[in-house]
DNA sequence: GCCGTTTTCGGCCCGACTGTTTTCAGTCG
C-alpha cells in the first residue's frame, strides 16, 4: 500500500492531538504539529524519498527521532507509538476538541469528572446541566458549547469556504467599514490576504485613534448573525453566511506590524519572529521593539506595558518589519514558511507573475458544448480584458452530458473560426482548439486526422476518476505520446470541498511532459485552482512552464484568470514561469513538438 | 522533540478575550 504524505501528516497530527489531552510538554506537541505541515507541504513524496535512501532528518523540524517513526509510517503504514498512545489515552477525546472554547485541559476535564467521551455524551451533559458543575465551566460555557454542537450539526462539521465566496462577502463589510468614523487604514489579512484557495475566517485590520465607533460599526453590521467577542482592539463576529470575521484595531505607527502579524501564516510568523530574538529583538502586532531589559520578570504579562520600557524600531509599515529581520519584503502569497524566508535572505526571492502579465486564455468553453455563449461573445469579452489571444477548447464526444463535439462538428467550428479571425484583421486571434477527452487507455477520444487541424490540443480525464495510481499515471503519459497533445488540463481533476485529486504520480508526469514538450495548466476555475501551489512550485523547480487557463463558460468567468494568477504566484510563478504570458508567436514555437 | 552567529542544554512566538475567578487559566488566532 502506498503511503501517502498526507497519511503521515494525519498519523503525526494524532500524536500531537493525543499527547496534548495527555497534557505532555507542549513544546514535544508542537514538535510533532511542525513535523506534519513540513510533511504535509513536501512538493515530493516522503515514502520516494525513504525509498532512497534520503535523510529525512534534513528537512525543518525533523530530528532523527521523527525521521525514524516517518521511516516506520511509510514501510509499515502505521506507528506502533501512536497505537500505544491509543491504548494508553482515550483517542475519542479527540474530537471533542475541535468544539469551540474546548481544549485538552477542558476535554479531559469533563473526561474525568463526567466519563464524556463523545459529543453526543457531551451534549447530553449539556443538556442536564452537568457541566456547570465541574470547577472552571459555567452556564455560559454550558450554552455556548450547545450553540457550537447545533452550528456543526447544521452544516456538518467545520466549513472552509472558496476564497470567492468569502470575497463576496469580505469586500461590501471592507466597504462599510471604509464609511466608519475616524476609520484610516483598512485592509483585509489573513489567508484571504495570502491567497489561499479556501478561507476558513476572515481578518480584518483597521486603524483608528479611538477604537469604539469601529467596533460599534463593525457588530452592528446587517449582516452580523452573532457577535463572538468584543474588545478595545479585537472583536469577532459571525454573519449570516456563516463566515466568522475578526476585527483587530491598532494605532497607525502599529499599521505595518499588524498587518504582518494578521496575514500570517501562523508558521511564516513564527519564523520571522525566531530570526528576531537572535537580533535582540521582539515582534508583536504593536511593532519590532528592541528590548531594555532581558528576559521576561515571570508570569504573563500585558503587552502594552511592557513595550512602554522597550524601544520601537519599526511598526508602521510590512516593509520595516522586514528590513529590521534582514530581509526583503515578502509577497503574501509566499508567506507560508515554505523556504522563502530562506529565498529572501539569498536574494532569490521570485518575482511574481501578475494579472496584466497574461496574454490570453487558453481554455474556454462556448455554446458549441456546454458553455453559455458564442465564439464571438467569447472573443470580445476576452479583448475586453486586453488579451491577444484565446482559445476555444469545447469538450470532445465523450462528454456527451455536453454535447460533446465529433469530428464533423469540430470540423465545421475550426471552419468557423477561420472566418472571424479573418474579420478580426490580425488584432486578435482565436486558437482552434479542443479540450479531448483521454479515454480510460489513455488514447485520446478525436482522430489524429482532425488534431493536427488545431493550434494546440488540451487533454484532459474526466471518467473512470478512480483508478488505481499506476494505471491511471501511465493513462495520461499515453496520452501525452499522441504528438498533437500539449497540454493537461485539470491535472488532477480535484473539485475542492467536494472531490479528492486523481491517484497520480504528477512529478513523473512533469517529466514525461518536460521530455515530450507538454504543460501542465493551472486550471483558475475557484473550485479546482488545480495544479494547486505545492505541484506549481514543483513544475517551476522542474523548469516547466505552466499555462493558467480559465476554463470559462461564460464571459464573465474569464475574470477567474485572476484567481489563477493567484495559485501561480502561490507557487511562486515568475512571468517567465507561465506559458500564456508570451504572444502568440512565440507560444506557437513552443507549443509545436 | 528540535535545534544552535549568545548554544549540545535549555530554550522553544506572542497577545487578546472570555468566563470564571478574585488574579487567572484556558482557548484562540
Amino acid at each position: 500500500m502506498a503511503v501517502h504524505n498526507r497519511d503521515v501528516a494525519e498519523i503525526l497530527n494524532e500524536i500531537a492531538d493525543l499527547l496534548e489531552i495527555e497534557d505532555a510538554n507542549p513544546f514535544r506537541v508542537r514538535s510533532y504539529r511542525n513535523a506534519a505541515r513540513t510533511i504535509a507541504d513536501l512538493s515530493g513524496n516522503a515514502a520516494d524519498m525513504v525509498e532512497r535512501g534520503e535523510d529525512l532528518s534534513d528537512l525543518p523540524g525533523i530530528g532523527k527521532d521523527l525521521a525514524g517513526k516517518i521511516q516506520e509510517i511509510v514501510r509499515t503504514g502505521a506507528l506502533g507509538q501512536l497505537e500505544e498512545l491509543r491504548r494508553r489515552t482515550t483517542p475519542q477525546l479527540r474530537e471533542l476538541t475541535q468544539i469551540s472554547s474546548l481544549g485538552p485541559k477542558r476535554v479531559q476535564k469533563l473526561h474525568e469528572e463526567l466519563g464524556v467521551e463523545s459529543l453526543e455524551e457531551l451534549e447530553r451533559a449539556a443538556r442536564e446541566q452537568k457541566l456547570r458543575g465541574v470547577a472552571g465551566f459555567g452556564a455560559k460555557t454550558e450554552s455556548n458549547i450547545l450553540r457550537d454542537l447545533e452550528r456543526r450539526k447544521e452544516r456538518g462539521g467545520e466549513r472552509r469556504f472558496l476564497w470567492v465566496e468569502i470575497e463576496e462577502y469580505a469586500e461590501p463589510l471592507l466597504e462599510h467599514l471604509r464609511k466608519g468614523k475616524g476609520v484610516g487604514r483598512l485592509a483585509a489579512a489573513g489567508s484571504y490576504r495570502r491567497r489561499k484557495e479556501t478561507v476558513g475566517d476572515l481578518d480584518i485590520l483597521a486603524t483608528c485613534e479611538d477604537s469604539g465607533p469601529v467596533m460599534e460599526r463593525f457588530v452592528s453590521y446587517e449582516e452580523v448573525e452573532r457577535v463572538l467577542s468584543r474588545g478595545k482592539t479585537r472583536s469577532s463576529v459571525v454573519l449570516r453566511s456563516g463566515i466568522q470575521v475578526d476585527l483587530r484595531v491598532v494605532g497607525e505607527e502599529s499599521y505595518g506590524a499588524a498587518l504582518h502579524y494578521f496575514t500570517g501564516s501562523k508558521a511564516h510568523n513564527v519564523a520571522t519572529r525566531r530570526i528576531a530574538v537572535a537580533k535582540g529583538l521582539k515582534i508583536n502586532e504593536y511593532g519590532v521593539f528592541r528590548g531594555t531589559h532581558g528576559k521576561d520578570a515571570g508570569g504573563k504579562s500585558s503587552g502594552g506595558k511592557e513595550d512602554s520600557e522597550r524601544r520601537r524600531v519599526a511598526g508602521k509599515t510590512e516593509e520595516e518589519v522586514y528590513e529590521q529581520v534582514g530581509l526583503p519584503y515578502i509577497e503574501p502569497e509566499l508567506r507560508e514558511d515554505r523556504g522563502e524566508i530562506e529565498a529572501a535572505r539569498e536574494g532569490r526571492l521570485p518575482e511574481l507573475v501578475q494579472l496584466d502579465d497574461v496574454r490570453g486564455d487558453l481554455q474556454l468553453h462556448t455554446k458549441a458544448t456546454d458553455g453559455k455563449m458564442t465564439i464571438r461573445e467569447m472573443a470580445d469579452a476576452a479583448q475586453k480584458l486586453g488579451y491577444e489571444y484565446m482559445a476555444v477548447t469545447d469538450h470532445s464526444k465523450r462528454v456527451t452530458m455536453a454535447q460533446g463535439l465529433d469530428e464533423r462538428r469540430l470540423a465545421e467550428q475550426i471552419e468557423e473560426i477561420e472566418g472571424i479571425n479573418e474579420e478580426l484583421g490580425g488584432g486578435f486571434r482565436i486558437l482552434k482548439s479542443c479540450e479531448v477527452d483521454i479515454l480510460k487507455d489513455g488514447s485520446l477520444d478525436l482522430p489524429d486526422s482532425i488534431l493536427k487541424e488545431l493550434d494546440l490540443v488540451i487533454g484532459s480525464v474526466h471518467y473512470n476518476t478512480n483508478l488505481a495510481g499506476e494505471k491511471q499515471t501511465e493513462r495520461v503519459l499515453r496520452a501525452m505520446d499522441n504528438p498533437y497533445f500539449s497540454i493537461l488540463a485539470h491535472p488532477t481533476g480535484r473539485i475542492l470541498g467536494s472531490r479528492e485529486p486523481y491517484d497520480l504520480d504528477l512529478e513523473r508526469i512533469m517529466k514525461a511532459a518536460l521530455d515530450r514538450g507538454c504543460y501542465l495548466e493551472i486550471n483558475a476555475d475557484p473550485a479546482r485552482l488545480d495544479l494547486d501551489d505545492v505541484h506549481a512550485k514543483m513544475a517551476r523547480e522542474m523548469g516547466l512552464k505552466v499555462p493558467i487557463s480559465t476554463d470559462a463558460h461564460t464571459a464573465t468567468s474569464l475574470g477567474h484568470m485572476r484567481l489563477g494568477v493567484a495559485q501561480a504566484r502561490r507557487g511562486w510563478l515568475s512571468k517567465r514561469d507561465v506559458l500564456n504570458t508570451l504572444p502568440w508567436k512565440e507560444l506557437a514555437k513552443l507549443l509545436r513538438r
